[in-house]
DNA sequence: GTAATAAAAGACAAAAAGGTCTTTTATTAT
DNA sequence: ATAATAAAAGACCTTTTTGTCTTTTATTAC
């Protein structure tokens, strides 16, 4: 479905709303360790993360990456378009040029229902309420 | 969502369903000229499909790729199996190295319900069925 | 202002996916 | 039998994705 990257990426933003703040901002490093992750692909990652501002950033020493409060209000969905780009939503599931009702495929029809449940999953929440779930629900990331 | 390969396959299929039949074989050239696909490049995913007994060949003269009954019995959901591998359907949406309630994921729950939708897409009807379809409905591949 | 730190940037390398071309094998019509 | 045909098989190339390593730039603590 995602790419590698757009799930290393997810993780991160999930790990950065679970173990960091403003105050306690954390290195590539550790973040890439505790999720096993390629440590400079996911350096890019984020990168590209705070360039489209879904996370924030400042270097030096006790520098590193973490989530301001607007950042913390995006969604997931957010993440998937700017590492995958925002057509992986809405391209045929077939592979023909243009998705649309006026020239469907035979999968069109049912495929717009399931977009909305793919949608869902990664709209639904809000990244700070996804991380309380997790606390709360002992989940893994 | 799916590979290059498997939307090739796919679409292969059905237009294997639309405009051929035992009789009547089809080869790889008019196949691809026709979905504009490369035609070397989906000489190999019939050759698969075949392998696997989702699609019928035979060689020589007035030979090409066709359906036979058992084959057009089939669902698009083994075509996406057969190129794609079973786990396209099973694995963690985060990329997590298992996918389970025991363990899930933030997400996992929600992907189920999705996967649900997804599996219908793709297994909701037979060949034969979507191509009676794609004709009635005058639809695209 | 200097040294240490950590992100940003960029150059490369490896692996996987996608694509092309050629040779071999089976089939069939003559 | 022979020639023509079309799939099967396999060698090879290109592009994209994934991953590594090094250098530069900004920040901060001293
Ligand atoms: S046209 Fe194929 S999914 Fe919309
Ligand atoms: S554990 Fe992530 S989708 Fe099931």
């Amino acid at each position: 479905m995602f790419s590698k990257s757009c799930k290393y990426a997810m993780r991160a933003v999930l790990y950065l709303a679970l173990n960091g703040n403003e105050e306690k901002k954390l290195g590539v490093k550790e973040i890439a360790d505790e999720l096993n992750v390629p440590k400079h692909f996911l350096a890019k990652l984020l990168q590209q993360l705070s360039k489209n501002q879904l996370i924030s950033s400042t270097k030096g020493p006790s520098g590193g990456f973490y989530l301001n409060d607007q950042n913390k209000e995006t969604s997931l969905r957010k993440v998937v378009e700017t590492i995958d780009g925002p057509e992986v939503f809405n391209t045929c599931i077939l592979g023909l040029p243009v998705c649309s009702s006026e020239n469907p495929c035979p999968l069109h029809f049912k495929a717009l229902e399931y977009r909305e449940g793919l949608l869902e999953v990664v709209e639904g929440k809000k990244i700070e309420e996804l991380a309380r779930r997790i606390k709360d629900e002992n989940l893994t990331i």
